[in-house]
RNA sequence: GGCCCUAUGGUCAAGCGGUUAAGACGCCGCCCUCUCAAGGCGGAAUCAGGAGUUCGAUUCUCCUUAGGGUCACCA
């Protein structure tokens, strides 16, 4: 008999915003599919009507494309098992919940929110967490259960559990788990206002719609049973679980806000490529058979294996995802790098001309984030205040003192360029330093730090001058040399 | 608190009865070098504890401890 082909889905609740945890939620559902040539879904889960939020299904399809995720069905493409959004699957959930009722297996609950609130509040009253809830419909005649429905009595229908025995599955990551059905709540399948709980829609849809891996976080470990007993009522064939160890912050609490950005978006904003969060995120739980690094998401398909995934939670590093976007820019095309950058050299020089491509190809090498840029040129755009101390070095035996006297002639020799290109200003400043005899650091570090007035620049004395152009650099240059001569103690 | 799960350096982790216990990030040192970055080389740093099983446990079992998850008309 052919194997079934592999269908996943990602089924989030559109809240507004990608967290970290949901996208690698995602990235697995569409790699388990992926590496057996089967199918990814997308199936968006809004039967909260208290939390719907405008515009969030968007973040949902945007993120993905822009993640290349691309799902097989879904709403905006449909598929032959939509609709493919549930709150436009409404009407499917009620029958079904009626054959269990029918059939023995769930029942009209008539308790009201307040009776409920009173079990919870006493229960604190005892000092103790309420042990759910007490089934207090849950045998109540038939006869009554008719007269309170014509009644119109709010009512919503829960799913009943074997009150002994225990209730097992193997989950392909974590092994066979056992759960003692005394622990198994009578959940509730229908809310009083007509819609599924999400536990109960996810089952539903999830068996329509074909799936057969059921990738999601570990948190739903514990009541994966709940859903088995749901397929076991309907006689449905069980699906194959994958759960995935939670992705925690440093002090192992559950990631969110307080840890740093948590979203795909923030981590955007933040100067990081798709590719590096997507890799970073792909190693955050799962390791290879090759322990290899770098990857593209193909790459990923490839060397996917359920095996590899870990039962512990993991740390989110932001130091380890820096070093991947770190290779991602150095990896990147000159051009598309440029572009990238762009709008933070735009912000900063406002209209001022500078060599935009040698300036890329400087900061390309070293940004870690593309944020980073903005600060890391703006010594460029505006002249900065010298300080004395700022002309000491150790290594390149640079004082202001040695400064003086050789600023004056690195400007001279400069002004006799006769083109201000790198090959010029570099074969100029090196010659002088030869005939002076000393280190070239001894030379360039006094020039440097008069052109940009940082110690710390991105790229040397001589490509500095070449983005300043000749007449701002000569300018700077005697300017640092004014300073220093200028200064109360120098000679 | 009940139940479930987890446990290798600071972090991600390989290991799946016998290894000098990989690799990566980060950190430190050296080299390269016109600063920084990148790169090269090297270093410090790990099997939570205790019983078993075994000729032999990081690997298997149990207990302890620690951490996490879950106990909704939220998903």
């Amino acid at each position: 008999m052919e194997a079934k082909r592999v269908r996943t889905r990602f089924a989030p609740s559109p809240t507004g915003f990608m967290h970290v945890g949901n996208l690698r939620t995602a990235l697995y559902e569409y790699l388990v599919a992926k590496s057996e040539g089967g199918e990814f879904i997308l199936r968006i889960e809004d039967t909260d009507q208290e939390r719907l939020v405008d515009g969030a299904v968007d973040v949902i399809y945007k993120t993905l494309s822009e993640c290349g995720l691309k799902h097989d069905e879904g709403p905006d493409i449909g598929g032959d098992s939509g609709p493919y959004i549930q709150s436009q699957r409404l009407e499917t959930y009620r029958p079904c919940a009626q054959q269990l009722v029918d059939s023995g297996k769930a029942y009209y609950c008539f308790c009201t929110r307040e009776r409920l609130d009173g079990l919870k509040q006493k229960a604190e009253d005892d000092g103790r967490i309420a042990a759910g809830y007490d089934r207090h419909c849950r045998d109540l005649p038939a006869d009554e259960v008719r007269r309170r429905l014509a009644a119109g009595t709010p009512h919503v229908i829960r799913q009943k559990m074997p009150l002994v025995g225990e209730t097992s599955f193997t989950d392909e990551v974590f092994g066979k788990i056992t759960v003692d059905n005394r622990e198994l709540e009578d959940q509730v399948l229908i809310k009083s206002d007509g819609f599924p709980t999400y536990n109960f829609a996810n089952v539903i849809d999830d068996h329509a719609m074909g799936i057969t891996h059921i990738v999601r976080g570990s948190e739903y470990l514990t009541s994966t049973p709940k859903y088995n007993l749901l397929y076991s009522a309907f006689g449905w064939d069980l699906p194959t679980y994958v759960h995935l160890p939670l992705i925690i912050g440093q002090d192992g609490k559950k990631l969110s806000k307080r840890h740093g950005s948590t979203s795909f978006e923030a981590l955007k904003a933040e100067g990081y490529l798709t590719e590096a969060i997507i890799n970073y995120i792909a190693l955050l739980g799962w390791c290879p058979t090759d322990n290899r690094e770098l990857f593209s998401l193909d790459e990923l398909c490839e060397a996917f294996k359920v095996s590899g995934i870990s039962k512990s939670p993991s740390v989110f590093d932001y130091d380890k995802l820096t070093w991947f976007n770190g290779e991602y820019i150095r990896a990147l095309a000159p051009d598309d790098f440029l572009s990238l950058v762009q709008p933070q050299l735009d912000e900063v020089f406002a209209g001022k001309p500078h060599d935009s491509r040698l300036l890329a190809e400087m900061l390309q090498k070293r940004v870690t984030q593309l944020t980073q840029v903005k600060e890391m040129v703006t010594f460029l755009a505006e002249r900065l205040p010298l300080d004395r101390e700022m002309f000491f070095n150790k290594k390149s035996k640079a004082t202001p003192e040695q400064a003086v006297t050789v600023l004056p002639l690195a400007i001279a020799a400069l002004e006799q360029l006769s083109d201000w290109t790198r090959d010029q200003v570099h074969d100029c400043l090196i010659e002088l330093a030869r005939h002076l005899e000393v280190k070239n650091g001894q030379l360039m570090w006094p020039v440097r730090i008069a052109a940009s007035g940082q110690t710390v620049t991105p790229g040397g004395a001589i490509e500095i001058l070449v983005i300043l152009g000749r007449d701002e650099s000569l300018a700077r240059l005697r300017a640092g040399l004014d300073y220093l001569t200028g200064q109360p103690g120098s000679a």
